[in-house]
DNA sequence: TTTTGTAGTTTATATTATAAACTTGTTTAT
DNA sequence: ATAAACAAGTTTATAATATAAACTACAAAA
């Protein structure tokens, strides 16, 4: 049978901020939601999952005077985000 | 950017269902449903969703006295689940 | 002929995603 | 200095979605 898909990495938004996520350092809210083209907030909410999750780790800081939030993956989320891939390679490729 | 993700296809449920109808001739109810593990309600409100969006048909007959609901893929469909797959891997792949 | 089982549908509820409105502070123009 | 516009988010409200529970209709078995 077709495997379970983790729901926190099943949304379109989340999914994309991991995406990005998983081929950088790290990433500031202004970068994703630039990237994703998302609201900010949408952002906003989808990555307080995603760090509620631990997938990432959400640091606040300042750029200047500025205030400046940094995303970065964490192994349990780079992790997460790999079992999903193959999972969903099993929906993608099923067709005979 | 990352592509947007057709909301239709992006339901775990309904993307199950399109990639066992991508791979066979045509799928009853029944089948459909042991395969996915969903519930009836469920399986039955979406496969309404996806011939609404003309990705399936629908056929409702007997099988002897028992009512049997066939379903399956459409040009339409094969085409739309092609292209998610292919914006899917840009979101799978995107990481260096 | 009551009970159990099959094949679904409809309706209600819980969850999720998204957008709109708001907050806090900063820069720019007056 | 002060008002206007802007940046970076957060909170709250609403819309959409998924899921489950309850129901219908019929068939087969006891």
């Amino acid at each position: 049978m077709l495997p379970k898909l983790d729901p926190l990495l099943h949304s379109e938004l989340r999914l994309a901020v991991m995406s990005i996520l998983a081929g950088v350092e790290d990433a500031d809210f202004t970068y994703l939601k630039k990237q994703t083209g998302a609201t900010s907030g949408n952002l906003s909410v989808q990555i307080d999952k995603l760090s509620a999750a631990g997938y990432i780790t959400v640091d606040k800081g300042f750029k200047g005077k500025v205030p400046c939030t940094t995303c970065k993956i964490t192994p349990a989320g780079l992790d997460a985000f790999e079992k999903y891939v193959n999972a969903l390679k099993e929906y993608i490729s099923a067709n005979k």
